[in-house]
DNA sequence: TCGCGTATTGACCAATCGGACAATGAATGA
DNA sequence: TCATTCATTGTCCGATTGGTCAATACGCGA
């Protein structure tokens, strides 16, 4: 039944879609131009058809699962804390929940960074993905990194932003592989305890 | 040319070690029967006869992974080290540098951490071994930590120990993708930093 | 109403994969 | 010395892959 049904480029949106489902699922190598055609209900060839290759639909499906998930967004509740370490620890624990309520686009990250590590292309756009992540939790750290550093030691804002973006990943990595024995509350109250220290005395 | 010539066992290790270069190249997906085969010089009929499955070689691969990248060795040096907390960031310092001297069996972790999300045999063994990791963090933690906390937080030797193990692999996370780009001096600095800061008065 | 362009299909292809298996040659014990 | 054992090879097979392409059905402008 071929014929023009849907504009051209909700079918590119639609496909990606149906690729983003089945990688969820069985990850990148679960993801064939047939698994994607039959998800999407399309036929294999429609495929090609928009994607004249399987890595441009590769490369367009990285852009779903960098959007949602390397993307750090500040709700209105954290934001009006007013002590920029205590904000930073909210934070911290709002991706943490995150994270615990959908694991499954982090192992696709974990994926294509691997791919990333050999794939030049790939590689500049997880890093590009990576330090604006990184930029969101530098802005707080530089609010909560007076000029002249408290104790005498050299945080830069740059290596806490780093720090915090390792403390949540670094989380993904122990907490998903081994859900029932990783204690999260005392992780994210490590974390947290960690942060407070570092700041002067709240105003 | 068919005949004996190798010790059985020496064999299965020749093939893992095989399988291992050529993982190191190419990923997991790389490691074919075939790919295998002409790296040890020897048909893919021999890989199948002492594996008798692929998943089987995969799995004795996964050995060798954890047990070079997963496991850490404290240093004579690092142990002399009287003062607790910076023996803890010597160790760090060790292991960040272990990274960027070869990321490639980093690599090749993060692989078999995005397959374990799924097979729960895989999932079973990194955990065990992320568990191993922690341990050896733990117990450096635990010198550091008197019962009493200093600050009237409670950060366990638990979470401590996890909070290292987020400091590694979320430096490889970073550092990995985008060598020229990241501050490794900075992010070493400022992880000693947060954990000076936690201990109490240095003896 | 009739082409025209194009979105869509399904059949087809070569390459590659994991695995099965008969054939073979070397070492070993009697 | 010879038969037995088994490590080793290469061929073969079915399944799956990414990709090509002719055929086709549909919407739209004339």
């Amino acid at each position: 039944m071929p014929g023009r049904k849907a504009p051209e480029e909700t079918r590119r949106e639609q496909i990606v879609s149906a690729a983003y489902e089945v990688a969820l699922r069985t990850g990148i190598d679960g993801v064939t131009l047939r698994t994607v055609a039959a998800k999407a209900k399309l036929s294999h060839g429609l495929i090609v058809f928009y994607f004249k290759q399987k890595d441009q639909l590769i490369g367009a499906l990285l852009d779903r699962v960098l959007a949602t998930t390397a993307m750090l967004h500040v709700s209105q509740d954290v934001a009006r804390i007013p002590h920029a370490p205590e904000r930073l620890g909210a934070l911290l624990r709002q991706e943490l929940d995150r994270l615990s309520r959908d694991p499954r686009g982090m192992r696709l990250f974990f994926e294509y960074w691997a791919l990333g590590v050999r794939q030049g292309v790939t590689r500049r756009r997880i890093g590009a993905a990576l330090e604006r992540y990184r930029a969101a939790f530098r802005t707080l750290a530089e609010e909560m990194l007076p000029t002249a550093p408290p104790n005498g030691t050299d945080v830069t804002p740059d290596a806490l932003a780093a720090v915090a973006v390792s403390l949540v990943s670094g989380y993904a990595v122990q907490a998903m592989i081994d859900p029932g024995h990783f204690d999260t509350g005392a992780y994210l109250a490590a974390a947290q305890s960690l942060i407070e220290r570092l700041a002067p005395a709240p105003a």
